[in-house]
DNA sequence: CGAGTCGTTGAACGGAATCAATCGTCGTGG
DNA sequence: CCACGACGATTGATTCCGTTCAACGACTCG
């Protein structure tokens, strides 16, 4: 997936800064001046409300953007909390507002991006409609398998991949050796294979 | 929310089909001429794989907009299938894109449109996140609730919204009751006030 | 005045989370 | 170079709570 770095590369001067555990990189209520890009690490976007409780909104990982919303908003409307070291991308608001007012290539593909995203998101969220781990993991399969191949590319931990299906791990585990005993996929290492595409 | 309507209207020629249950907006492997937008009814996004299986993508109901990442492909890669009467506007997508090129505000909105798209999603989906429905609901409402008044206005019945966070209705009804017992919010027909924001 | 939908409560079941323990591997630093 | 820790992968046992089925009242709309 392209992401704000192959957009805005070259064109818009960037700012890297690293950042340590427990660091804001802003804070709710801040004036609104970059849009931000994780290189490495992770960022928590959460809202504090009154008394103090907060409400996690998005978890940024390695590669992801965030705050790209900012761009339209005079300020911050959450906090966003480093949880790991991290390396973040600036990108500030104003270049990036200038370049989509002048390079209508540029505004298209940034348009790109986002409808991509609108797309993974909106198909993420339907899957997590699905109750049974087993069907979940299987339909998730469904939507990511190459239909040339059969083949399933996994290029993160499994691990990783049940807590994106909001799957405690060790049942996505659990679901993976059943599917894999009846005959409907077949582990590899980083991948898996589609045999039967009936469930039953 | 902005949709597509207001961003577009007067200024891309649009049609307005009506459907009945059952019928395609679009199929797999179409090309892609339009983007959409929902006036009423609902329509259903699912990929068909192998041996007749389906993959829900995206529900989209009355206001939503659907298929905006076709703007970038030649095809489309899922099928529409409307669950109930439906009238749906068509938006050429030549056109859009043309717009996108010429107006550069209009492109502007239109990144708008789907950034707050994206936030919003990625809020939804951390939702989700949280196991219990009592803390779920009580996230949303913090997430929601206007800073001022204290209150969550519910637009929508409250059946509706349990289905966007993911729970069973009773479920919903049940740990509604419960935290109003339990003097943590307080209902009114069409809102909610919350009275104390720490749960236990 | 039914048909349909929202709202509500009760009871029972099932399945996913959780806790726990083990193994293998990889990197790292002493 | 090996010991150690960290983490991914795996399986077992138990608990818990959200779903599901069921039934009912209130309300609206044709």
């Amino acid at each position: 997936m392209q992401t704000l770095n192959d957009l805005f590369h070259d064109i818009v001067p960037t700012e890297k800064r690293v950042f340590n555990q427990g660091d804001h990189v802003f804070s709710q209520g801040d004036p609104a001046a970059h849009i931000f890009q994780v290189l490495s690490g992770q960022v928590k976007l959460e809202r504090y409300t009154i008394e103090g409780r907060s409400a996690l909104m998005h978890t940024a990982d390695a590669g992801e953007s965030f705050a790209e919303a900012s761009l339209f908003s005079p300020v911050y409307h959450c906090n966003s909390v480093v949880t790991t070291p991290s390396e973040i991308l600036f990108y500030p608001k104003v270049k990036v507002l200038e370049i989509i007012h002048s390079v209508p290539e540029k505004a298209e593909r940034f348009i790109a991006l986002l409808a991509s995203q609108v797309r993974t998101l909106r198909t993420r969220l339907e899957l997590r409609n699905i109750l049974s781990a087993r069907e979940r993991i299987f339909r998730y399969l469904l939507l990511t398998v190459s239909p040339q191949t059969s083949e399933v590319l996994i290029p993160v931990p499994f691990k990783q991949l049940a807590i994106e299906l909001g799957l405690a791990h060790e049942t996505f585990y659990r679901e993976l050796a059943a599917l894999e005993k009846d005959g409907i996929i077949k582990r590899s290492e980083k991948s898996i294979i589609i045999l039967r595409s009936n469930l039953i």
